[in-house]
DNA sequence: ATGCATCCTGTAGTCACTACAGGAGCAAGT
DNA sequence: ACTTGCTCCTGTAGTGACTACAGGATGCAT
């Protein structure tokens, strides 16, 4: 049993999100000492660092939920899992694609910068034309 | 002087989105007709437009509003704008790397998934050890 | 006169946190 | 016992950039 500080050190959650996880209902409320501070296991603590891989992932925190509710479960939830999964790897290719695009877009306005024109020409270009 | 739906269509910001930059001072208060119905010109369907552009390059609203200044001015921006120009891309390009990383990452998961281990692999990897 | 589209203001919700304010508890040193 | 400094508590408000109503007024064609 570690307070929220530890907690927080060892799973890679800030304090205040892991309160907001609590507040929330994202986790179950953690049990308290006699002073009224929370008190995790350590089943909790890899709860929570559970949650922050599928955040880093770029998982939803509702999706995040999910998957833990899967892990949770004996087992068949393999489909569901790589249902997700793809599902969310599909997400972030599309904006990968999208990023590519505003990348290579913004690359050449700022490449035309350096030629110094007279008129700046990425202003005239996001302006297309005067006020 | 075009009605605020007008004026939405040929910007491509919402209606909504507009009342919610005037709100925010983003863009200055539009006239009214009689009855106290927005009314735009071609120079603030013009700057809409502007903004729009700035945003779909991913530019934050205060930089959109700096780039939009910038070009309000007589001259002697170009320099002011590549810096903010070359600014962004590096925050994309960082992105992109980030999201790069994120996408081969989730790809190596669900790729173990289609394999049809008896544990769920994905899971095994979130959770690291048991809860 | 009727109907429907468009417009108005004002407020609240979204996502996932983050940042206080104002106070209480705890552990170590003096 | 007392002080110092850290950690913890609750509760509320702020972030960015919108989006979504509710409840009502106006404009225009039939």
């Amino acid at each position: 049993m570690v307070a929220i500080g530890e907690a927080s050190r060892l799973s890679g959650v800030s304090i205040e999100t892991i309160r907001y996880y609590e507040r929330e209902g994202i986790i179950s409320k953690a049990g308290r000492t006699a002073a009224g501070r929370r008190a995790y296991t350590n089943a909790e603590i890899s709860e929570l660092r559970f949650i922050k891989r599928c955040r880093d992932l770029g998982f939803s925190i509702s999706d995040a939920v999910a998957l833990r509710n899967l892990a949770k479960k004996p087992s068949g939830a393999c489909e569901t899992v790589e249902n997700l999964g793809r599902k969310h790897l599909s997400d972030v290719q599309a904006k990968l694609a999208e990023l590519e695009q505003l990348e290579s877009a913004l690359s050449e306005l700022v490449a035309n910068c350096a030629k110094g024109q007279r008129d700046c020409p990425m202003l005239n270009s996001l302006m297309g034309q005067r006020f």
